[in-house]
DNA sequence: CGGCGTGTTTAGGCTCGCCTAACTTAGGGT
DNA sequence: ACCCTAAGTTAGGCGAGCCTAAACACGCCG
């Protein structure tokens, strides 16, 4: 009697993962959700370690179940990855908008401090947090935050670059990676949910002329490409009009 | 020409320290100011580690400078480890306050919570709910919340089993490391500021009558001693009357 | 089709923090 | 004074995460 056994369904209780181990899992999800699969050298990148150190940690993940890795073709995120990926977002999101919403932080400086306290705060924390700030949807940067069972809708904005002319838009979301970036928006005025309306579009790459509230301000290619915007009140069903 | 270089006075800039010395700084602070000085065996217990695992980190610890190491002696901190473990303690003492003041946490379970968050948290943050919380000087547990500039103000209490009968008392702290005690404090209504009285003491280490508020409870002699009391309002002059 | 460059993996090595097992030391008891 | 035991230290080893240097694969380009 044959009985083949490999990779058992009943999974055995896995132990907590550590700090690194949740940013690589964290950072494959972003590049994967971006890209369609994570490189060696991206996920190297963006954690700020050598390609080699990549290498050996996809290699244990793939081992442990947390992706599946074809060499030299990169990794993707089986749905144990994912799901401690997507807790891992949440916690930060959510300290996001607490250091934020509660604590007044300024936004450009809610980054760092979450991704170290996502790595060392209980669900306890978290879920208490969450319902301090009302159980929010995104974050301050306007990432949306993925529910306790792991799903997040992610809504397809355009950049504020490609945005018609003359039409207003709403400010929906940005990097939260960029500090630098995050506090010139702040000071034109930029935040998610601002109305804005793209004035004037000089050729060749050139400035923006920007309506935000009541004053106009150019901004480059540059910034106007990293901000996303949606088409405003879209909450409204269609035959609302 | 000789020149004496060993050891230069100017420290060059230290590395910031993980979390496991901090909570070895930690542990070494608080035994050093319970017996005086710490042992290695005290140490592995106070941190669940086996007595080699904290050799090898004493001798670390004593080359990088933080504390003194006679070898089958025990340890004690130098001034910058005690600086360090107070920075430690003053994290996790805002912590648990913010945690159980602002947040709503039991205080049953502030501790482990803290234990984590402590070696995360940035200063920024910290001072932060310090503000919110109006620059608090004892913790949940009444122990004292050290300054950020590295002093702690250790008030000498008496415990509940020695207070003499009849005398009102105020309840001034308890250790943070027992959650089912201090449940069952939280429960027969004693924590830090309620006024409490020995009513009766039975012989042979027998139980405690106490009245607290208006409620007359007994404990346990073992619960009696860990329970720390202070004269009631002893803030105010004693001209006053 | 073969060579070449970019990207990836392998090989070897390091620090930190922990372990167990074997040893040494200090100090109290006889 | 000596021995015995409890406490402490040394020796040796392991996994996690990182590194650099060297080998290698893929796929593009001539
Ligand atoms: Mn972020
Ligand atoms: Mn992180
Ligand atoms: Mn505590
Ligand atoms: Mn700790």
């Amino acid at each position: 009697m044959i009985v083949s056994a490999d990779r058992p369904s009943v999974t055995p209780p896995l132990p907590p993962l550590t700090a690194p181990v949740e940013d690589y899992l964290k950072a494959i999800y972003e590049l994967e959700s971006r890209q369609g699969s994570a490189t060696t050298s991206d996920v190297a990148e963006a954690l700020a370690v050598a390609p080699a150190s990549v290498t050996g940690m996809v290699r244990r993940l793939a081992a442990q179940g947390y992706l599946d890795h074809v060499p030299y073709r990169g990794a993707q995120l089986t749905d144990a990855g994912r799901r401690a990926a997507l807790r891992t977002i949440r916690r930060h999101r959510i300290l996001e908008s607490y250091l934020s919403g509660i604590l007044g932080y300024p936004w450009d400086r809610v980054h760092d401090e979450a991704e170290q306290l996502e790595h060392a705060a209980s669900d306890e924390l978290i879920e208490r947090m969450a319902a301090a700030l009302g159980f929010p949807t995104v974050d301050p940067h306007g990432a949306p935050i993925p529910t306790a069972d792991g799903t997040v809708e992610e809504r397809a904005h355009r950049s504020l670059a490609d945005w018609p002319t003359g039409e207003p838009a709403l400010m929906a979301r940005v990097s939260d990676k960029d500090a630098a970036l995050l506090r010139y928006l702040a000071d034109i005025g930029l935040q998610p949910g601002t109305e804005v309306t793209v004035l004037h579009r000089a050729p060749f790459d050139g400035p923006l002329t920007l309506r935000i509230g009541t004053a106009d301000v150019m901004v480059g290619p540059r910034v106007a490409s990293q901000v996303l915007v949606a088409a405003p009140t879209p909450l409204r069903p269609p035959d609302a009009c």
